[in-house]
DNA sequence: TTAACTCAGTATCGAATCTGTACTAAGTCA
DNA sequence: TGACTTAGTACAGATTCGATACTGAGTTAA
């Protein structure tokens, strides 16, 4: 099984996993939402070769996660900014961080700390049910076969 | 830059995904969340080759997201089961589905659909907020330097 | 009591991917 | 004119991945 044949299955999150589920394209997501976006800005951060920058902006660009935009004509620059479709990743992207906060922080605590504008204060991200609202536990959850 | 490099950077994100950032890794959670607990169920699921799977297990159960429990003893057999830390991961693996759902589904609609047993419809997940309640908006988040 | 079967892996080797180094290219600055 | 900045590309060696085939413990059926 290659990776490319992952997206052709039937279950959503291959086929999410197919776009997202590369290390460096998760560590370039989060750097996107950390405010990054210039191709050296991405490098540098990562630490990684530029070969694995280009080729995973690419994929990005060409799911429409990203978009390429010129910043400045001469010399002409690019920068990569999260679209809609990007921005909606911003919960996979918290809650991957939440997880590693609570189980890999160390004793020192966690390195970032989020802060919602809205309300003024720290917080930790929590999943809900779009119909009551209540929290999600995960034994709460029933799944079935969809429409398809 | 090497994988297992990943996991002594500062960055939370980069040590969850040190476990649980290869795509097949979370091919397996999602399936555990589905209910599936044994090494052939998965390896057929998956499609993928006994390697990888006897592999992804290993690193689950070393880092605690999964426990072996023998479920017979003659012959022995065991099955692999979500800790209160894998449990954890609900969220991500909810987040990627859902977002999956949305851009990748085809004109059939989602493959499968959650139901909330608490409140008896079908939902999608939504994230909040621990402090007010507020759904988040990536926009509104401000992230800071935290203690260490 | 032998053969076929189930479950859970391991071994091996070829293929694909990753990575570092070096190079290109367009333009600016001093 | 030469150094510098930004954004890549080319290439080859090292590493990792993954499919096929095999092992091994026990069970069932003839």
């Amino acid at each position: 099984m290659k990776w490319d044949q992952l997206s052709e299955q039937r279950c959503s999150m291959a086929r999410a996993l197919a776009v997202v589920g590369d290390r460096w394209t998760l560590m370039i997501l989060r750097d996107c939402f950390l405010g990054v976006r210039r191709f050296d800005a991405f490098q540098e951060r990562l630490g990684v070769s530029r070969t694995i920058v280009s080729d995973r902006l690419e994929t990005l660009v060409r799911e429409g996660v990203l978009t390429r935009a010129p910043y400045q004509v001469r010399p002409p620059r690019h920068e990569y900014r999260l679209t809609a479709k990007g921005m909606e990743l911003h919960p996979v992207v918290l809650a991957l961080v939440h997880w590693g906060d609570r189980y890999y922080a160390g004793d020192e605590g966690p390195p970032l700390v989020h802060r919602h504008k809205a309300c003024g204060h720290d917080f930790h991200p929590v999943q809900t049910c779009s119909e009551c609202g209540e929290p999600l536990d995960p034994r709460a959850v029933e799944i079935r076969a969809g429409p398809s």
